[in-house]
DNA sequence: CAGTGTGAACCTTTTCACAGCA
DNA sequence: TGCTGTGAAAAGGTTCACACTG
């Protein structure tokens, strides 16, 4: 909206691009404060500026990468990083004939470094692009540095202390979800043309 | 639990491993049907059966990536896909000098061969890995093609027809989350230090 | 008067608690 | 005896509807 020069925005327009009823964004955004205008709608910079506060996204996070792989280094170049205040501030390997190459001016370095690195760049996040295989002993080389706050590319369910966030990015659930949705088309299909029923549970679910 | 040997788990058992309560994974599996031994618990295999059945994942699907920069590289070499049923049989590019390279023994093709590719290899899906600026031009090619499901990497967003599933991935949405949580634990601490107070809402959410 | 902010009503999901079965 | 499957109760989330205000 500030792209297309929105001064304003009212809950029904927020609602529908976003998808849901307007009470609900009515709702939602009251539990930030009272940031609307009666009769007129939303600031949209302002409003954009009291959210990003709220999810710490005014203040910039250092990242790194471990795993320069075809995914590490999508991950170094994915423009989405930057505009959300994510920067990445190192990119680490053990594989020592890709030590010393360059992607996107960052220099990849060996995971003996990481410590150092992370206690000098004061790193806050740690992203793990290795192969599954290799995830755990990464993710053990970011705790062992101190790194609180993990993201697992790798398909493998890691083990953290505690006291460690840890969260999993699985590439192919959005594609389950496209797929179950294309069989439930189907489904529906041969139920109109008089092929066999649906399971209640089957046809439960909603919108695409 | 199947590669460890387990042959039978408990909702309890379940329930651990998923950090939500017993109560819930046994209300859950009971929509799709009793598949359980009381005294007992669940057949391990016996139950990924059921879900991937009724999930559809049983049956596998063929997708192609539009867009074959690191990001496309990356997802046509993601060992989670095959995994899951899904098989990429193919790769699109605008780019001329990138026609005709192989990448893990699949060719590059153009564009312009996406519409007899799509109908010929039977094609369900269409992932877009493009840069933002050229996701609406895949997507387009797509839904022209004949495309009804695509799932779009690509930090930009799309406009579909009505009959046609879009599903969109934002690789930096779980950095957000893990910086939310960061910012939360900083917070804490400051309280926990005599620092100012949190909001209400900030300190509402739970789980890391 | 257009559109927010919000109690109250309504609907959904989660949890409890236990009968019933292998 | 141990654990499922499930009504009933509790908690949580969404929508309605309208008083209120810039």
């Amino acid at each position: 909206m500030t792209e297309r020069g929105m001064a304003t925005v009212s809950s029904e327009g927020l609602a529908e691009s976003a998808g849901v009823n307007s009470a609900k964004v009515r709702k939602d955004l009251s539990y930030l404060g009272s940031y609307g205008t009666r009769g007129v709608g939303y600031d949209v910079e302002y409003l954009i500026y009291q959210i990003s506060r709220e999810l710490g996204l005014t203040q910039d996070w250092n990242c790194v990468i471990l795993g320069v792989g075809n995914l590490g280094r999508a991950l170094a170049n994915y423009r989405g990083f930057g505009a959300r205040g994510f920067r990445i501030v190192g990119l680490f390997d053990t594989d020592s004939s890709k030590v010393g190459e360059k992607v996107d001016a960052q220099t990849i370095e060996n995971f003996a470094d990481l410590k150092r690195a992370v206690r000098e760049r004061n790193v806050a996040i740690g992203i793990i692009a290795t192969p599954a295989a290799s995830a755990q002993e990464a993710c053990d080389h970011l705790v062992a540095a101190g790194v609180k706050s993990v993201l697992n590319f790798a398909p493998a369910v890691l083990q953290v202390p505690g006291d460690v966030s840890l969260r999993k990015v699985d590439l192919s659930i959005e594609l389950q979800i496209l797929s179950f949705y294309e069989q439930r088309k189907t489904a529906l299909d041969s139920v109109r043309h008089g092929g066999k029923r649906l399971t209640a549970s089957a046809s439960k679910s909603t919108r695409p």
